[in-house]
Parts: structure tokens; C-alpha cells; sequence
DNA sequence: TCATATTAGTAACATTAGTTACCAATGTCA
DNA sequence: TGACATTGGTAACTAATGTTACTAATATGA
């Protein structure tokens, strides 16, 4: 059990301790969870509206917001601006939303959805919340409003070490 | 306010009711958090030890297992199969692990840690284990144990959708 | 035993995502 | 005003990822 230093570094086996549990790491454990969460939401657009997450992302903020130029749908989504370039020229070409430039200042563009873009919408936006309403319902409110808040702490967190570096 | 079905469907802006809030939606929260925190830990890693998040998770894996066979990697790690097949590649050119055929059953592999990628796997560790302590310092005890309660729930009924399709 | 099926792993191809560089429009300031 | 910088958006190139198909090894079972 215990060991001289010599010992330690001769020996080829890691020690439990200097091992990392993959099951119990906090990182790992978010990213399995988002990944099935991002995937059973996806199920309900991607076949049957044949939409990307990008794609249906930027539906999602034009739904909140009627116009948006294409760096606002950048910040809002937290997407980058070449995958909401694409997104918005996928999207343009099934007749979704349209895209005419700013008047005013002309670099800008104004995206709006289109009539059937916004029916597509209204179509997905029931199918979406419905499954967040059944994911959700493992827990109990007040779980959940600790969950949302535990989330937001953990958000804050994490972006405060990313200024750090 | 109130609107008969015929002017609802003349309207062109789309009701509040009917829209969805991306910034409380349960599945956009948790791919922004999911995304600051892989970054955050992926800082520590990809830089000084050029190591992609794939690579390190095999890593991680033989950390704790010392030898497994990619499959056994696949399954333990959640990742594809072509994934890991790729990252051992990128792992073995670097010297960080070997591999060599089973004997008693020549498809398989048996996949190790070498001397070097042992002591690059003790030396990211303590790096990535006291960022996640960092990250979960904003809980106290009783609640990083109810968020990993919420978590697991949460996981599970994922996976029953995910089954369910 | 020998034809067929399955399995682990990888190579080759197709698709998608990320980077860099660019263009057109506007802002800045001498 | 007019040279230079900055900004929004996209095109062109590069890198990463996903898919399909293949190889080699073992299992199955007539």
C-alpha cells in the first residue's frame, strides 16, 4: 500500500488514486447527458422537417425575434457567424426564411422566416416543448428550479474560467 | 388579444404562447453549458499536450483499465468505433500507447499506456481534476449530491426516449 | 469439413465543420 | 474629402467527422 518514491516510479500500474473515475468526472458525465438530450430533440425535426440543429437553431431565434440580421442570430444562439451563413443559405433555398439587406446600413442583412417557414415552426415548436416537458418530469419543481439554478452557477463558472484561459 | 382561428391565421406576427424561449429551453441550456465546460477542461490538455478531446478520452480510459481492446474503448467511452480506431492511430504515432493483436483471438487488440503515456496521463490528471473541483466549488456538498441525482434521472429518461425513437 | 455468417478493426470515400481570405459597405480622422 | 481601418457577410480552402465497404479472423452448422 504504501510505497517509497523509487518504488512508485519503477512500478508500471497506476495507483487508483492518481486515476480518474470517467464515470464519476462532472465533464464527462454533462457531455453524455447533452449528447442524448441534443439527439431525442433532434429526432423530431430532423427526419420529419429535414432540418439541421443549426438550422432549426436559427428558426428557433427568428421564432422569438421576426428580424434578425445574420450577427444578431450569431449572438443570440452562441452559434458562429460562418455556421449561421450556412444555415441561413440551407434555409433560404427550402423557402423558409428570406434575407434582404439593410437599407440603412447596407452590410447588414435582415432575415425573417416565411410564411411557411413560420408553420413549419409552429408545427415543431409543440413536438419540442412536449419532450422537454417529459425529460423535465423526472423531476419534481422545486428540483427543477434548484436544477435551473445550479445550472446558471455552473454556466457562470465555467465562463469565468474561460476568461482566465 | 383574443382572435378568431381566420385572424389568427392572417396574422403574421406569431403569438408569444406560441414561441419558444430559447434561453429557458432545457436542451439549448445544457449544450451551452456543455460547451463552455468541455472547453474550459479542453484548454488544459489540447495545448500543452496536443491532445484532441477523443485522444484524451482514450487516454482516460486506459487510465483506468491499463489494457482494453478499441471496442472495449468504444463502449467504455461512448465513442464510435471509427473515432477511437483513429484516435489510437494518432496515439500510437506519439508514442503514447501501444497495441498489439491478441493472441487467443487475433480480431482483437489489446491497447496500453506506454512509460511516456503514463506519465502524460499522471501529469493531465491533477490538472483536469482540480478544474472540475474548481467548477463544482459553486455547489456545496448537498448540492453537487442532488445534482448528480438530477443528472442520473434525467440521463435515464433521455435513454428511454432515445429506445422509444 | 467446408460454405456462410459474424465480428474487430481499418481504409477509402462522402459530408460537414472550421479557417482564412476576401469583398463590399461604412466609419474614422487627418 | 479621401486614405485607412473596421465591420457584416460569404467564398474558397483545409481539417475533422461520419459512412460505406472491405479485410482478416473466428464462429456456426449443414
Amino acid at each position: 500500500m504504501f510505497m517509497t518514491l523509487a518504488e512508485s516510479s519503477q512500478k508500471a500500474a497506476l495507483e487508483p488514486l492518481d486515476t480518474l473515475q470517467l464515470s464519476d468526472f462532472f465533464p464527462y458525465r454533462l457531455a453524455m447527458l447533452n449528447s442524448s438530450v441534443s439527439e431525442v430533440i433532434a429526432q423530431l425535426y430532423s427526419g420529419r422537417f429535414d432540418l439541421s440543429p443549426q438550422e432549426w437553431r436559427v428558426m428557433a431565434a427568428l421564432g422569438e425575434n421576426t428580424q434578425m440580421s445574420a450577427k444578431e442570430i450569431a449572438q443570440f444562439t452562441s452559434m458562429e457567424k460562418m455556421q449561421v451563413s450556412r444555415a441561413i443559405s440551407t434555409l433560404k433555398t427550402s423557402d423558409l426564411l428570406f434575407q434582404k439587406t439593410d437599407n440603412k446600413d447596407r452590410r447588414f442583412s435582415s432575415v425573417s422566416l416565411s410564411e411557411q417557414g413560420k408553420q413549419t415552426y409552429l408545427k415543431i415548436v409543440p413536438l419540442v416543448a412536449a419532450r422537454e416537458r417529459y425529460l423535465l418530469s423526472v423531476l419534481t419543481d422545486e428540483e427543477l428550479q434548484l436544477f435551473n439554478q445550479f445550472v446558471d452557477r455552473l454556466a457562470q463558472q465555467a465562463e469565468t474560467l474561460k476568461q482566465l484561459g
